[in-house]
DNA sequence: TGATAAGTCTACTTTGAATATAGGAAATAA
DNA sequence: TTATTTCCTATATTCAAAGTAGACTTATCA
């Protein structure tokens, strides 16, 4: 459910929604910024684009910027953007007619009932979580340890 | 999350605590009765084994049973024991050490934050719904549907 | 108009994990 | 001691993820 894509794809929206002093973004800044393969961070970029979570540009001057403001990019819909479901469970996606081969009857497989409700428990977190709710909880983290370390000094 | 091993883990054990006649099952019949490939059965069962949710017994007579009640084992554990963790990112497991390489400081690395939360969202509904649970939840639906068939009869 | 700076597309390689399968070893009951 | 059954080790196969290479397209600006 975590891939190096969706990882990547979270770093890299963080990095530029944290950079509010820019609103265009190279590729190759943002790979090196991040730590991130540069062709690698190519596709990824391509896909947020694709998602409507991206806007890009050609050309001198061009590159990559934030669709929407940080609060209105949830964190569910970039890990979708990648993992396509949050739970891959065939027989949880969209048209419910497709079952997986094995569990005779989907509407009665208690397997498929059981990870629906942790897809709705997974969902519920992962979409009401937006990219600045991500920026902050990690502002917030660093802020109580710098607060710590202030103490020890 | 969902591999092929926890599915059929899952149906095993479902097959194990529906068929209450019995309390000792042999691997073949399991396999058969639930079309599993009979020798990838095999490795799941002992994986489960290992996890403390079957118990075996060799030789003539011998076979698998469910260590404890259905009501007793949770559709977490089975999971777990698959999968390692619900949601797969070094970072969250156990020794909060094990930081991923690209997360500077684990501490306050949102990402880590975000799916830590996402973790305990999904962790609270496996590990409180049980195997007893997905088996009524399953039966549940299928009296739901059979009513709907008597009534339009 | 042409040089240059970007993103975009297609194809490929590599690696590792998931899904199995085969065959025998160990244990146990009759 | 033989049949039955789980347990263990090794191997094959397949597929997606991760990453790379290179050419193509589009836009700017001089």
């Amino acid at each position: 459910m975590i891939s190096m894509r969706s990882k990547y794809g979270l770093k890299a929206l963080g990095y530029m929604a944290r950079t509010s002093d820019k609103d265009s973004f190279l590729i190759a800044d943002i790979a090196q910024a991040e730590g991130i393969p540069k062709k690698f961070l190519e596709a990824i970029l391509l896909i947020l684009k694709n998602s409507g979570i991206l806007s890009s540009r050609k050309g001198p001057g061009g590159g990559y910027s934030l669709a929407k403001s940080p609060a209105a990019i949830t964190v569910g819909a970039v890990v979708r953007a990648f993992e396509g479901d949050l739970i891959p469970l065939p027989c949880l996606s969209e048209s419910a007619s497709a079952s997986c081969p094995e569990c005779g009857d989907a509407d009665t497989c208690g397997i498929r009932l059981v990870m629906s409700d942790a897809d709705k428990a997974l969902s519920s977190v992962l979409d009401s979580t937006t990219l600045a709710d991500m920026l902050q909880k990690s502002e917030f983290e660093r802020q109580k340890k710098q607060q710590v370390v202030d103490f020890a000094i």
